[in-house]
DNA sequence: CATTATAATTGTACCGGTATAATTTTTCAA
DNA sequence: TTGAAAAATTATACCGGTACAATTATAATG
């Protein structure tokens, strides 16, 4: 782990041990500097990573400052990991309904670039939490890119094999939200009324190379998921 | 403008005039310290802010790439300017139904940190684009940092009148979003029928010192919008 | 005491340097 | 020609320095 990802998590744990508050105080970078023994640059960078984070905000001329805590219960946009894993208390299970190799039709031609010839792997999950179904899930992977897949694999975190199993780097996402009505199929599985409101999220995963491999459309369940993004206006 | 800004901002139009598609490769980093005649930390700021803006990813060792473009029509979650201005072509305009100071309710107290003696100001907007109706605004401002509005400021861009007018600086904001069935009012004032979707928004906005100064719930025609977000797995 | 001017504090911009890790290209052996 | 090893390329991490801008604290002024 790289020191300044390191100086973060570090911080953010006293943040979290210390029971600070919003708008507490941390030490001063000089202070920093001199507690962790490295340069300036170094403390800034992990700062910055605290700051993208939310936990954190800087006043040039005034200090170091806790975030607002954020509500509990919301799904985190930002993550960037299937977002599982924002559901602190209760982990969600995920039962498979589908797992094919299958020609991509045109929308995810153009999502994950590629062509009429290759193939990819579409897989319909659902996701249950606390015994209710949190949403339905139907992913489209290129087969060139993850090359193998099967109903162990899908019904754990496809995430974690990505990564550990075949060593890929998993790097930024575009996502795509809207509402809309239920259909009679996607009311089933949800247990809801056809023409109940549902909530849609797109999203295309990259490599750090830049290459889609990941492209997924979900249904939430209304009743079950919010969501939360924290902004930060110098981007 | 500072200098990082002001790169970033001339690479963007190079961009965007050389008609630059998802993949295709900037000049490196020493080329563009060159070009520029500024230090390389100079030139990383830039690309950094272009790539949180999603302009751009760079991969180590290989170089700096274009990203691929957003799909057309959508809102931008992250550009923390109350979202009016991402509409590219067509400007919505404001209608103000309401305009008075009132004393906060718990909620209010809660996301804008302040207590029952304090005044907010509450307004409520309907946005229209096109014609119809995108969505249906109810704002709370924080007396005591914003002591003045009137219907004129109101029913053009408050943010303006927060940053060119009084001079404060918009810092981050903390959003939450969920789906949910209309109400009667909320489904005539969208045109829609009572238990159709509705995409409800709620944003924290926060001066750069950390004061949270506009508490807004924001319910969108779910014909009508569309949202975006990127993420970057190095946040 | 209130208000204004001055000074101290503190984060940010910018410089230019070395070292390193990821990727791509080239070289060389089989 | 293929594949593996070596070299070159390229972004990133980290260092420590000066200058600057925003804020806050202090002193001066009426």
């Amino acid at each position: 782990m790289l020191k300044y990802q390191q100086i973060a998590s570090e911080i953010e744990k006293y943040i979290v041990d210390h029971n600070l508050q919003q708008g507490d105080k941390l030490p001063i970078l000089e202070t920093l500097t001199a507690q962790f023994a490295v340069s300036k640059s170094t403390i800034t960078s992990a700062l910055d990573l605290l700051e993208r984070k939310g936990i954190i905000f800087q006043v040039r001329g005034s200090g170091i400052f806790v975030r607002r805590h954020k509500r509990k219960g919301y799904i985190s946009l930002l993550s960037n990991q299937g977002f599982s894993k924002e559901m602190e208390e209760s982990q969600p299970t995920s039962e498979v309904i589908e797992l094919d190799i299958v020609r991509p039709t045109q929308e995810v031609m153009d999502n994950l670039n590629i062509g009429t010839e290759d193939e990819v792997y579409s897989v319909k999950r659902i996701q249950y939490i606390n015994g209710e179904t949190l949403c339905l899930e139907h992913s489209y992977y290129n087969k060139a890119i993850i090359p193998y897949l099967n109903k162990e694999i899908v019904s754990e975190s496809i995430f974690h094999y990505i990564q550990e199993g075949l060593g890929l780097k998993v790097g930024f996402s575009d996502m795509y939200l809207h509402a809309d009505k239920l259909n009679k199929e996607e009311a089933e599985y949800l247990g809801l009324e056809p023409g109940d409101p549902k909530f849609c999220l797109e999203v295309i995963f990259h490599l750090t190379n830049g290459q889609p491999f990941d492209f997924s459309k979900i249904t939430y369940n209304y009743k079950q998921s919010q969501f939360f993004i924290q902004a930060n206006s110098h981007f």
